[in-house]
Formats: C-alpha cells, structure tokens, sequence
RNA sequence: GGCGCGAUAGCAAAAUGGUUAUGCCGCGGCCUGCAAAGCCGUUUACGCCAGUUCGAUUCUGGCUCGCGCCUCCA
C-alpha cells in the first residue's frame, strides 16, 4: 500500500489514484538559462525514482515535466548574449539532457516547452478574466485577482493577511491587491511578444504549468512535484488559477523534494553558492551522485561536500565489489523474498530509499558470506529498481578517473603480470615495490584465489 | 514579524513506546608472504527541561538552537 507525503495535508496519505491502475504526475523543470545545478539534479533524480517505483508497482505512469522557456531571466541573458531565446534556451536544454542522461533520468513521457502552449495560456486568462478572477489592468497586464478565490493560501499555509503584513516587495501600483500575481505581461521594448486580446505581451511565469498540466494530464489529476521552494507562490497559484478556471480539484497529491545545501545555507543561483551538474560530474562518477542524493529521504535537507561524495563513493564501491565476479541475464525479482518485501514497504512508505539501501546493504552482507547468485540477482534487480548498479562492476571500479595522466589498462596489466612472477619466485620486495608503484597511481590490487584483480582508488 | 520544518553517535542517515538500523571513518581479531577486499567483534547516539507511562530517542507541553518560505529560485 502506497503511502504519499502531501503537502496539501501535511500528512502520509494513503495513494488512490483517479483512475485506477493509472498515475498521471507533473513535475516542475527547470526554467532554462543556465547549466543545470545539483539542486536541479535532485528534482530529476529523486521523481525519476518516483517514477520508476510507481511503474515498477504496476502503475501506467504518464510522467510529465515541463521546460520554461520564457521568463525575464532568459529574455535579459539572451539580449545580453546577442540572440534570439530559442538559441539560448535550445542550448540549455540540450546541456540538461546531456546532464539528466548522465545521471540515469529515465526521460519523462513529455517534456512541454512553454512557448508552444500560448494559445492555451491566453484561453485559461480570458476564461480567468470572464469568471471574475482576472483583471486587465491599466499599464497592460493582466493580473490573477487572489481575494476572489477564497482557498488562497490552502497549500503553502499561508493566509492572505499574513502574506499581505509580510510584504518586503514595494507595491506594484496597479494591482488591486499587493498579493495578486501577473497573468500576462504587457510587452516592453526589446522583448519576445505574442498576439493576445491584451495587446502585445508575453505569459507570466505560473500560467504555462496550469495550462500544460491540464492539456497533458486533464483538469485533475493525480501527482504534482517539484522543489520546496515551488511550494509558494508559484504551486499555490496554479492552484488558483486551475481551480478558478475549471471549478474541479486540480491535484490529489502534492510532493516538494527538499533543498540541496552547501555549508547548511540553500544552494541556490541567487546566493551563487551552486555547483552546476557538469562541474560535480568533473570529478565524480554520477552514478556516485546518484547514490548520493538518492541516499537521503527526498523530503531532508541535503547538504553538499566532497566529503559525503566520498563518502558515498565508498558505499557505491561496496555494492560493486560485492557483485564483481557475477554474470547476470535478465534478473526478475522475486517479490515474494522476504527482502524484496521489505524494499516494497520502505518504498511505499513515501519513499524511503534511506531504508531501501538499508536492505540492500544487508543483502551485500549476506552476498559476501554466500557468494549466491540468487542473492546476486536480488541485490541487481533491486538496485536497478532505484536506477543503480547496472553496470558491469569492472566498469565502475576501473572506471573513474580518465587516464590521463595515469596509467592505461594494458600497462597495469603488465606491471600486474610482473608482480605475480616476482611472487612465484617469493621476491616479495620487488613484488610489494610494483605494488607501491600502482598504489602511486591510484591503483589498488586485490589478490584472491581467482587471480590478483584492480580498482582505482 | 507571520507560517512551516528540523535537532540521532567522528561524519552521513532511517526506523522505533521496551529488542543490532544501515553506510563511511576508527579500533581489535580472522584471512593474506605482507596488503587489499571480505568476514567476525567493537568504541562513540538520540538538543535542554518538565509531563504521560511499568518503561520515552520515540507521545504531550515548554525552552534553546538551526534551517526554509513569506521576493526570482528545483
């Protein structure tokens, strides 16, 4: 039994999906101007794990997650960049799919861009505008009018008076009430427009998911997702507006991941405290940053240092060097085992990989003791249900560092063979000498019955 | 100021009203020519103060500290 975390109730609930045997979810991406950071990989790793867990459940998953790829931050990089923002947005997304296929994302079904949906967006603001709930103001924009929806503040806990008694932003005078946000923005000079009935202009930034959401997934539906941070006002007035406009619920279930942090202060582009996802994958693995993040309760703060990535290289390792030596074909996993059984309860207890590696860590024990297949088999098939251990252990323990600067396989291989004739002849000074050399390098030797084996470090 | 979240061993991170979490690191042992890997054992815990209870890290209240949102942000 599948229990979610909503943020809607602040409480686990139990998941009962709209239609039965069927999910559809909508994600929050990334607003495209820039290189992907690590916060941006835990929104894309940690529902590609929700993703893949409600499929491996039985779900049909329809699994979107949209691209903004309009906004002023892209507008100001563009114009500063001398180009159009499709020329700067297509390169963005693709560096986000580079990054994204890097870290194991499975992609979503669809990945809308928001510029292709403006016709829908200008529809939902006159429908808004007709039912009362939208104003064309006098400088041009339309605003969404949040004193005539009166659940406002229902997901984020906010009420209106507070936010208005909060207020740090100086008022924009043309809105009815500080707290009303823009629908669509009047067009400025130097700026993309679209037609709409408001004269030129372009969309506001809360719009496009409203729109999208319901154009891909219908009015209601089952999952939304996305940053804490997404929390207010941005998910609080997609609310609003789907609400408004279609007068039905717009989602069961809402799921905010937790920040990535770097000395416990949020990372974030405005503090400029981030490291974007190639910078990271520069120095390791990104199945080691998979782990990393996935290793962490999606909801917990994640705090970011080369010591936990160290950390959970060394984890990593010890998964892999438990499955080194096994030839695998296609592994189905015995649900029936009692350790698949508990992996399905921490999964389904609003995903707590934490625990789930917690088993997986068991079953290495178990796996050393025993060297069995089956064992093997379970410890993959379960791994690859969080996106891990798929590949051949060598790949990953030999992997690592690029070898520049280093030494080639083959000329490990070789001082490899050397030491073993030097320890037929019992010449172990010389033996343990080509040793140190390895060791220099970064390479480590394992001798077993099999034969003498390496990693790197 | 308003609203919310959190505080677990050297580090990271879960569960749990009474029984070994787990990983990394450290220490001892086994194995090994010596190592490495592995196995066995092991040292460090539940922010503070009350209350409920036979019993609280776990529930309740208060306090302290930290963080987040209230402004673009995943």
């Amino acid at each position: 039994m599948l229990k979610i975390y909503n943020t809607l109730a602040r409480e686990k609930q139990v998941f009962e999906p709209i239609d039965p045997g069927k999910i559809k979810m909508y994600v929050c991406g990334m607003t495209v101007y820039d290189f992907c950071h690590l916060g941006h990989a835990r929104v894309m790793v940690v529902f590609d794990m929700v993703n893949r867990w409600l499929r491996t459940s039985g779900f049909d998953v329809t699994y979107v997650r949209n691209i903004t790829d309009i906004d002023d931050k892209i507008i100001k990089r563009a114009n500063e960049n001398n180009e159009t923002i499709h020329e700067l947005t297509n390169r963005f997304i693709s560096a986000m799919d580079e990054d994204s296929a890097k870290l194991g994302i499975i992609r979503p079904d669809l990945e809308p861009r928001a510029t292709d949906y403006i016709d829908g967006m200008i529809k939902m603001i006159s429908a808004l505008i007709e039912k009362g709930f939208a104003y064309h103001a006098a400088n041009g924009d339309v605003f969404y009018s949040v004193n005539q929806f009166n659940e406002y503040g229902k997901l984020s806990g906010k009420s209106l008076e507070d936010l208005r008694a909060g207020e740090r932003v100086e008022v924009d005078s043309f809105k009815k009430d500080p707290m009303d946000f823009v629908l669509w923005k009047s067009a400025k000079p130097n700026e993309p427009s679209w037609d709409s009935p408001w004269g030129k202009g372009r969309p506001g930034w809360h719009i496009e998911c409203s729109v999208m959401g319901a154009h891909h997934l219908g009015r209601h539906f089952d999952i939304h997702g996305g940053g804490q941070d997404l929390q207010f006002p941005h998910h609080e007035n997609e609310i609003a507006q789907s609400e408004a406009a279609h007068n039905c619920k717009f989602v069961n279930y809402w799921m905010h991941n937790g920040f990535v942090r770097v000395d416990d202060e949020k990372m974030s582009k405005s503090l400029g405290n981030f490291f974007t996802i190639r910078e990271v994958l520069e120095k390791y693995d990104p199945e080691v940053v998979r782990f990393f993040i996935l290793r962490a309760h999606y909801r917990s703060p994640l705090n970011y240092s080369d010591q936990h990535l160290d950390d959970a290289k060394q984890g990593l390792t010890r998964f892999y060097t438990a499955l080194r030596g096994f030839e695998f074909s296609n592994s189905e996993i015995n649900w029936s085992d009692p350790v698949a059984q508990k992996f399905k309860d921490a999964m389904d207890d609003d995903f707590n990989t934490p625990e789930a590696f917690a088993l997986l860590f068991d079953l290495v024990n178990d796996l050393n003791k025993s060297r069995s297949e089956h064992t093997a088999a379970l410890l993959k098939g379960l791994a690859g249900v969080l996106g891990l251990l798929q590949r051949d252990s060598d790949s990953f323990l030999k992997g690592g560092e690029s070898s520049e600067n280093g030494l080639t396989s083959e000329r490990i291989d070789q001082l490899i063979q050397e030491r073993i004739d030097q320890r037929k002849a019992r010449n172990f000074a010389e033996a343990d000498r080509i040793r140190k050399e390895l060791a220099e390098n970064g390479i480590i030797l394992e001798d077993t019955p099999q034969g003498t084996s390496w990693r790197r470090e």
